[in-house]
RNA sequence: GGGAGCAUAGCUCAGCUGGUUCAGAGCACCUGCCUUACAAGCAGGGGGUCACAGGUUCGAACCCUGUUGCUCCCA
């Protein structure tokens, strides 16, 4: 059989896919054991596999098979999100470049266009995953417009309606003007803009004097109601109560006062336009002022504005102050920094709108969630969000539920020809709910509201209704077995970014539908950024493909690299040379077995050196074992990695396998090669979750009979037990064998010329234990314990003990001279710091025993020390 | 404007309730090696006033106060 040199990830990582799946691996059904749940935060149908899609899906599955190893019964569900409006707009823009306008198509042929869309594009994402190597249940895929979905959907809806948590009511939304619909407070990005701000001046009715206010929007003057100063404004004080004139169109209003206006801001008037803001709209409430809508949906001016009616918004604001310029109203303009709010999807200035919508009642339900994660029985990861977490729920605001688009779930309310409404699952419902209010219609007299529900109104139930889409509205008792099984689920790994949009609510459907939070830990993970610190994005041009990368570096590769850098809750900024570190350890591995693999077995007893090695590498294995996992139950999965890279690398490698390595061609002893191949093993189980391919060909080659089929059914690594005194002792051999080598390296001497090492130690066995180790990875032919030294020699210092190799040559006196006088400097500098403490009465009271204790061994080794070098410096004088 | 968080090596980050022999890791960097598992490699090395200024303490990267800079959330 014969074994590449460089490990080739793209046939392997296919073979074993194929594998997987025609073993039906990946699906799960409820049984004896616990499970293990995780849900897929679903993608976007419209989406294409992103970075960021990689950092998160890889956690999942690392989790998850890592999960399995554990025994637990594993269930990993994909799907994906249909998107209301990204979807929408991107089939619109499709329809476009075909010639067909949105606004000449029906809502069905609208509809099944869209349909046709999806089917065509919105498996793209999950086939991508199944290259990453994802382990998720593909016979569960679910997309949140599946029909029983969106039926739990509309269920939910009415349900709340029914509790009276969703009402509808006039409110201040964003409206984006050109995606025509209403957006939630999170869907507006803030950015700030150079502004200006126009000082406007308003006469006043009856008299000679004027008022000046301040405004960013003078297009929205002709919607003002009134005027309003603070209270102690003792400028404006005699002028609250009269009338003032709005310019061009002349209407009176009044002029009020109220503490909300900032007297520093502007001139210290502010004029109120509660149509167009929402704190003049509350101001509005408060001051009963009348509402004028200047600006109608598509943000032309409308016929309320009796000015510029039909002219676009910001056509009019330059207008307005042309005309304001000509009628001498406008005193002055100021450049100033402003946030405007701007629409996440199509990027249009969000307009404050009035506007008539469905809310969810938030109150409620943010309470349980809250103390949910303040009581730790859904944690976050870091915990660090725990504080973000808690000021949005206690700042929760109703959450506007309604878009206006097609697609997606349409809203259950119907109405009558007076406006009326009920809210049922169908036209026939709606009737007979029309009746009980005393009101006999026929259907073709009713119609249902023309919007669709928020996405996020889906995806909050997506952990119950993947599983039971009825549970909704049914008993806990009722539950189908999949929902009693697998729910609440373990593990959510998202980014912060929809901490609130989507986990919030997921905590708050969990929590109201089925009394029990929808699962224990939420891993948020970073945004993946450029090398420039920049978000990557397709519209940046800034993202590497994950395809391209698996393609060049193995799906292993692609995993190490997105894991390496990635601590929970912190950006990564991605470089290619990561994954290039990644496929680098693949490869050590793939050699690491290679050398194992080749390796002719005798019957002859085994090396010393090898028992030795086996003796340590087995307690550091065990060590490693207990730190790993630690780490991974803190969810520091980064850390468990890189551990988990050393261990292989440095000691597995570079220690181990150098110590047990026999000369060229040469046979090793039958039980060292088992060792060497059950550590492997053992290393092969830890590693699986992370590069799941590789170690799934090692095994094909490592298992024996009584080992699984395929590693992904293995059970994890059993810790066995460790002995700290192997490890420590080991530790000191290691130092020593480095000591060793670099004086080879500064002395030109090569690793094949093997030399003579002496020992002058106090206590010589602590040399024993391993000293066959030491000479083969030193290349030391023979081991000298005497208290004479050879001359003319060169000497070592080993934390307090003296090595001493003979040189043929005499060494540079000088130099070493300089060397050791300044080692003598620094370690006297020590010595008095020390020393220094410990005759601190303070610090003999107050610290604890064991630091004085140390402080007195660091004390009697530093004089060790010293003397040891004084001693050779006196031999140089000699 | 309100709130939260961060600042440790060139980069990304560890550093637990203040106290191990001058603060650690990975990558990058430098030097020497194509030593038959691996140059996608091996061996060795250099590199930090722990943002700044005060304070508490016998002792501070760690606790407190202030300053500066950055990030995020909310308005």
């Amino acid at each position: 059989m014969e074994l590449p040199i460089k490990y080739n990830p793209n046939t392997t990582e296919d073979k074993w896919y194929a594998e997987w799946l025609k073993n039906n691996l990946f699906h799960s059904e409820p049984d004896s054991r616990p499970s293990f749940t995780i849900v897929i935060p679903p993608p976007n149908v419209t989406g294409v596999l992103h970075m960021g899609h990689m950092l998160n899906n890889t956690i999942q599955d690392v989790l998850i098979r890592r999960a399995r190893m554990q025994g637990k019964n594993t269930c990993w569900v994909p799907g994906t999100d249909h998107a209301s409006i990204a979807t929408e707009a991107k089939v619109v823009a499709k329809l476009k470049a075909d010639g067909i306008e949105k606004a000449s198509l029906s809502r069905d042929e609208f509809l099944s266009h869209a349909w046709q869309w999806k089917e065509k594009h919105g498996g793209i994402i999950l086939e991508q995953l199944k290259k990453l190597g994802a382990a998720c249940d593909w016979e569960r895929t679910k997309f949140t417009m599946d029909p029983e979905m969106s039926k739990a959907v509309i269920d939910t809806f009415i349900k709340l309606y029914n509790e009276g948590l969703i009402y509808r009511g006039v409110r201040m939304i964003n409206w984006d003007p050109s995606a025509q619909t209403a957006l939630s407070d999170e869907e507006v990005i803030y950015k700030e803009n150079p502004g200006k701000l126009f000082y406007v001046v308003y006469s006043i009715a009856n008299s000679e004097k004027t008022i000046t206010i301040a405004t960013t929007r003078p297009e929205t003057i002709l919607g003002d109601t009134a005027i309003c100063v603070h209270p102690d404004d003792s400028r404006f004080s005699e002028l609250v109560g009269q009338k003032a004139i709005v310019p061009l169109i002349n209407r009176e209003i009044p002029i009020i006062a109220d503490e909300y206006v900032d007297m520093t801001f502007g001139t210290g008037a502010l004029k109120i336009t509660p149509a167009h803001d929402i704190n003049d709209y509350h101001l509005g409430i408060k001051h009963k002022l009348p509402v004028i809508d200047v600006i109608s949906a598509d943000g032309k001016m409308s016929e309320a504005a009796q000015l510029f009616v039909g002219e676009d918004r910001f056509v009019v604001r330059k207008k307005i102050i042309k005309e304001l310029d000509s009628n001498e109203k406008l005193l002055k303009i100021e450049e100033i920094i402003n946030k405007v709010g701007h629409s996440e999807r199509t990027d249009a200035v969000i307009e404050p709108r009035l506007s008539l919508q469905w809310f969810v009642k938030m109150q409620e339900m943010a309470q349980p969630a809250l103390k949910a994660v303040l009581d730790g029985e859904v944690q976050l990861h870091p915990a660090k969000f725990v504080n973000t977490y808690k000021h949005w729920m206690e700042n929760v605001k109703d959450w506007c539920i309604s878009r206006q688009l097609w697609w997606g779930q349409r809203i259950p309310a119907w109405y009558d020809k007076e406006g009326d409404f009920v809210v049922a699952s169908s036209a026939d419902e709606a009737l007979s709910k029309f009746k009980d209010l005393g009101k006999s219609l026929e259907v073709s007299e009713l119609s249902q509201d023309e919007d669709v529900l928020d996405t996020w109104f889906s995806s909050w139930l997506w952990p119950i209704t993947v599983f039971d889409a009825d549970a909704i509205s049914k008993p806990k008792s009722e539950w189908n077995a999949d929902l009693k099984y697998y729910y609440p689920t373990q593990d959510l790994v998202t980014a912060p970014e929809i901490l609130f949009f989507w986990v919030a609510r997921m905590i708050m459907a969990g929590i109201t539908f089925c009394d029990e939070v929808p699962f224990k830990n939420v891993y948020l993970t970073g945004i993946v950024r450029d090398k420039l610190g920049r978000k990557m994005s397709k519209s940046l041009g800034n993202s590497p493909d994950p395809i391209d990368l698996i393609n060049k570096y193995g799906a292993d590769g692609v995993r190490l690299g997105m894991l390496l850098t990635s601590p929970a809750g912190n950006d990564l900024p991605f470089d290619e040379s990561l994954c290039e570190q990644g496929r680098n350890f693949n490869n050590k591995l793939w050699n690491a077995f290679r050398l194992i693999n080749s390796w002719e077995v005798t019957d002859t007893p085994a090396e010393k050196a090898s028992e030795e090695a086996v003796a340590w590498f087995f307690s550091k294995l065990q060590d490693e074992k207990l730190r790993i996992e630690d780490l991974f139950s803190k969810y520091r999965i980064s850390e468990a990695l890189m551990a988990l890279y050393k261990l292989v690398w440095d000691d597995y490698c570079a220690w181990f396998l150098e110590a047990i390595k026999p000369a060229y061609q040469h046979p090793i002893n039958e039980s060292t090669k088992i060792a060497a191949q059950d550590f492997m093993k053992d290393l092969l189980r830890m590693l699986h979750p992370f590069v799941p391919f590789i170690t799934e060909e090692i095994w094909s080659f490592l298992k024996s009979d009584e080992d699984a089929q395929f590693i992904l059914n293995e059970s994890e690594a059993v810790v066995k037990e460790v002995d700290p005194t192997v490890l420590t002792q080991f530790e000191l051999i290691r130092e020593t064998v480095s000591a060793v080598r670099n004086f080879r390296n500064e002395k030109g001497i090569s690793p094949k010329e093997s030399i003579t090492l002496y020992c002058r130690s106090r206590n010589d066995e602590r040399m024993i234990p391993f000293q066959a180790s030491l000479m083969k990875l030193a290349n030391i032919d023979e081991l000298v314990f005497s208290q004479e030294k050879p001359e003319p020699s060169f000497m070592l210092v080993i934390r307090t003990d003296e090595f001493f190799i003979p040189v043929a040559n005499a060494v540079d006196i000088e130099a070493e001279k300089t060397k050791l006088a300044s080692e003598l400097d620094y370690l006297k500098g020590f010595l008095n710091s020390v020393g220094k403490k410990l005759s601190n009465e303070k610090f003999i009271a107050n610290a604890k025993p064991e630091i004085i204790a140390n402080e007195r061994k660091k004390e009697a080794d530093t004089l060790q020390k010293i003397n040891m070098i004084e001693k050779q410096l006196k031999g140089f004088l000699e």
